[in-house]
DNA sequence: ATGGGCACCTGGCTGC
DNA sequence: TGCAGCCAGGTGCCCA
């Protein structure tokens, strides 16, 4: 499911609701995530106000006084901020008891996600220590693009959902990006001119700061912090638009796998 | 070093 | 209705 623009909606959606109020409890319900919820978390959180609601790449950091919650929504999990007494329902994981009455709630189905607490600088975790530059940040650039395909033989649709090279672009994005940039998806990176390098960079900053601008993408159960769907789906060009129209040109849609993942592409628009 | 494929899950939809 | 098969927004890890 979520990809940056999707957890940066839920980051916002629920900074306000939680800054600066203090954990009176972690209760985990069901410590099955992609990695099992350490118990000793709950005793190392017990206590400590949230200090800052950050982001990096698709990880949600929760900045406490003496560590950190990192938290990773997976392929289909959503963070609610709900009234303290809320029935908890079918995948609901965790609850981060507010004092104060309110909980932070993870709903995850498919747990792909994950919940993690360091001591440590988060940006050190093993997690994250990888990953590459932030796609809205000045690090994220032509010349950064252009010198890292350079030996790439593998596809630019590839690349782009490689979060070594670049981050918060999943499978959505990536086929938008590749849209916006004018960029097959099977290119080889390595061929990409520095123009289509700097192309490809804006490309991916506006479809996702556009996404962000619209609360994210709801395809099928994403849900924002509020409960509601995003609104981008209606804004995308090409993803899930296999064999209809063309924003651009009407040429119909195709869609192609690539890595046992679809893409989506105009073959047209598209060189 | 790079790249390809698999694994981890549940649920919704399609077609027989 | 039932059931098998396929597909889905992520990403760490193993192997060649």
């Amino acid at each position: 499911m979520p990809e940056l623009p999707e957890v940066e909606t839920t980051r916002r959606g629920i900074a306000d609701a939680i800054l600066g109020h203090r954990i009176a409890e972690l209760q985990v319900h069901d410590r099955r995530l992609r990695w099992p919820v350490e118990l000793g978390i709950a005793e190392q959180v017990r206590g400590q106000q949230i200090a800052a609601v950050g982001r990096r790449a698709k990880y949600l950091l929760l900045g406490l006084e003496r560590g950190s919650l990192i938290l990773h929504l997976g392929m289909s999990g959503s963070l609610r901020v709900l009234a303290g007494d809320t029935p908890r329902g079918k995948h609901d994981h965790f609850d981060l008891r507010l004092e104060g009455g309110l909980t932070l709630r993870l709903n995850d189905p498919r747990r792909f996600g994950s919940l993690h607490y360091t001591d440590e600088d988060p940006a050190a975790h093993r997690l994250l220590r990888a990953l590459a530059p932030e796609p809205l940040e000045a690090d994220f650039n032509a010349e950064y693009l252009w010198s890292l395909t350079r030996r790439r033989r593998a596809a630019i649709k590839q690349v782009l959902l490689n979060g070594r090279l670049v981050t918060g672009v999943g499978n959505i994005y990536a086929s938008e990006a590749l849209f916006r940039a004018r960029i097959r998806p099977t290119r080889a990176a390595r061929r990409l001119s520095r123009p289509e390098c700097a192309a490809l960079v804006r490309a991916v900053r506006a479809a996702l700061q556009a996404a962000i601008g619209a609360g994210g993408t709801t395809l099928r159960d994403y849900v924002n912090s509020d409960g509601n769907a995003g609104r981008f789906r209606q804004k995308l060009y090409v993803y899930e638009r296999g064999g209809r129209a063309c924003r651009r040109c009407a040429t119909p849609i195709r869609r192609i796998t690539q890595g046992q993942r679809a893409s989506y592409f105009c073959p047209r628009c598209q060189h």
